[in-house]
RNA sequence: CGGGGUGUAGCGCAGUCCGGUUAGCGUACCUGCUUUGGGAGCAGGGGGUCGUAGGUUCGAAUCCUACCACCCCGACCA
């Protein structure tokens, strides 16, 4: 395209890169695989943080802060746990460097070895479980429901911006309970949680299930997930939560006295979404114009654009408009930069997904007028002062929902049930999206499939219908369908 | 880690095969003038250890060796 995006049918992934750094998002860093999250990619995150935190908050969650190392043999206490983490850790081994006595710059002091390594976090379940054993005596201190706001890192071979870098921003809630139906509700308290901030601030439609045994967090005894399906047809899985069963208390000796002062193990989940919303967000909604964001998540929601240029009449009817749509609670920049024209300033904000664009000349202030223009639709319209504040309140509450709709209405459209297992590999690998089929519950099974076709079961549907039918692999008998895709 | 590709100005590239003055183009940047309702025009100007380290040569962006980084496609993963 003229202004160097890729288009989604030539290639998507490149569209991808080129979207993210046209619409400067994020950069490329001197550290493999590892991201700098520019100004307008981190207040899009820090939307999503304090919309998330807030229905934490609401829930009776309370932040605090764990360490960014991991004593090595914390890690290896949880059996499952370790082998799903261990290929991919970052690891400190010094704690001292000096000067090269044959002149080549620093080196690593061999004689600042640490006595036992340190991991740097891939996630924090080992050190909080260690830290929990120390404030929890009785059923009293339950339930413990501790969120983190945290990086960590797990060393990834291959990175794309924000869909997997080897460092990357989340939050991981750590919770303590006193029953297994009690956590059991919090793990699927925090899914649904999950779902209604995808939902109604991202507007990205996602499936809620449950994952397979193999598909499962490592540790976890039941893993709730939130599936999305991007524009190219691949599944984006955008948040687990995690029923820890008593694994993680049995690892770390985490007991408690009940009320009938008998000694158990604490019940315990995991949870968390990352950055990696960030890309579903871009997959979900953008074009070959450029990102589209919505506008619940806007860093800036409208922008005013003085037409040709700034000048006294112009700036004060912005000032005035701005004050209108303050009002109604609504971000607005007028934008008076000298140098770029109008249509510079137009193309400018479509790559950036600014939700609404007014554009203000003479000839509109004569008309008592401006120019309206959104974003998702491209369209514009002529829309008198007057009354500009709720004009452009019940806009961007249209845009958002109009977002949401069309990604249900492409999601619809790519699901499709299916019964053998031609229609089944065409669907996966012409049609894409989510391939509804029976499967026979089984690990092999699922490899097989995964094998012959490179998609995965990407949940068993938590609304799914009880229904028998036949694996489409094996033929064997089946209870109900589970949803295969590609996926990222 | 396998297969392929690319490293030359902030960004995008040509030049490399076949070594030879001062390394070039587009864009962005700076100055001035004219412009201004969908990425303006003209003129002038600044900016380069040609990825890094060795080697061959009178002479290397160009040839040789090693290394590094990034991208694409696989295997692994949120």
């Amino acid at each position: 395209m003229s202004k160097g995006i890729t288009s989604r049918t030539d290639n998507y992934s490149q569209w991808y890169l080129d979207i993210v750094k046209r619409a400067d998002l994020a950069d490329n860093s001197a550290v493999r695989g590892c991201m700098v999250i520019k100004p307008h990619g981190y207040a899009i995150w820090e939307n999503m943080k304090s919309a998330l935190d807030q229905m934490f908050k609401e829930t009776g969650h309370v932040n605090a802060y764990f360490p960014l190392f991991i004593p090595k043999s914390f890690l290896s206490r949880e059996a499952e746990h370790v082998e799903g983490f261990a290929k991919e850790c970052a690891v400190v081994t010094h704690h001292r460097l000096k000067n090269d006595p044959n002149g080549s710059g620093l080196i690593v002091d061999p004689d600042a070895k640490l006595e036992e390594e340190l991991v740097v976090r891939p996630t924090s379940e080992t050190i909080i479980w260690n830290t929990y054993k120390d404030w929890i005596q009785s059923y009293r201190d339950l339930p413990l429901l501790i969120n983190q706001w945290a990086n960590v890192v797990r060393w990834e071979m291959r990175t794309r911006p924000f869909l997997r870098t080897a460092e990357f921003l989340w939050q991981e809630g750590h919770t303590a309970h006193a029953s297994r139906q009690e956590a059991i509700e919090e793990a699927e308290r925090i899914h649904e949680i999950y779902a209604r901030f995808a939902e109604d601030f991202m507007a990205m439609p996602v499936i809620k299930g449950r994952k397979t045994a193999n598909e499962r967090f490592a540790g976890a005894e039941e893993t709730y997930t939130i599936e999305a399906l991007m524009q190219d047809g691949k599944a984006l899985q955008a948040g687990t939560s995690h029923f820890l069963g008593q694994n993680f208390a049995k690892a770390f000796d985490v007991r408690f006295l009940n009320e009938s002062n008998q000694e158990d193990y604490v019940w315990a989940t995991s949870w968390g979404v990352s950055t990696r919303l960030v890309g579903g967000m871009i997959m979900t909604h953008s074009d070959d114009d450029g990102l589209i964001v919505p506008p619940k998540l806007a860093p800036l929601q409208v922008i005013i654009v003085p037409i040709p240029k700034p000048a006294p009449e112009l700036n004060e009817v912005a000032e005035k408009v701005m004050r209108a749509l303050r009002d109604k609670g609504i971000s607005v920049k007028y934008d008076m930069d000298m140098k770029n024209r109008p249509g510079f300033k137009f193309a400018e904000y479509e790559l950036k997904g600014i939700p609404v664009r007014i554009g203000m000349g003479m000839r509109d202030l004569e008309n008592n007028q401006l120019e309206v223009a959104r974003r998702d639709t491209k369209s514009k319209s002529m829309v008198p002062i007057e009354g500009i504040g709720d004009y452009v309140r019940q806009l961007l509450d249209e845009i958002q929902a109009n977002l949401f709709q069309q990604a249900v209405q492409y999601r619809a459209e790519h699901m499709t049930e299916v019964n053998d297992w031609k229609t089944f590999t065409e669907v996966l690998e012409e049609k894409g999206g989510f391939a509804s089929a029976h499967w026979d519950g089984t690990t092999e099974t699922e490899l097989e499939i995964k094998e012959k076709t490179k998609a995965t079961i990407r949940c068993i549907p938590l609304d799914a219908k009880e229904e028998s039918g036949t694996c489409i692999l094996t033929g064997k008998p089946s209870q109900g369908r589970v949803l295969f895709a590609k996926a990222y």
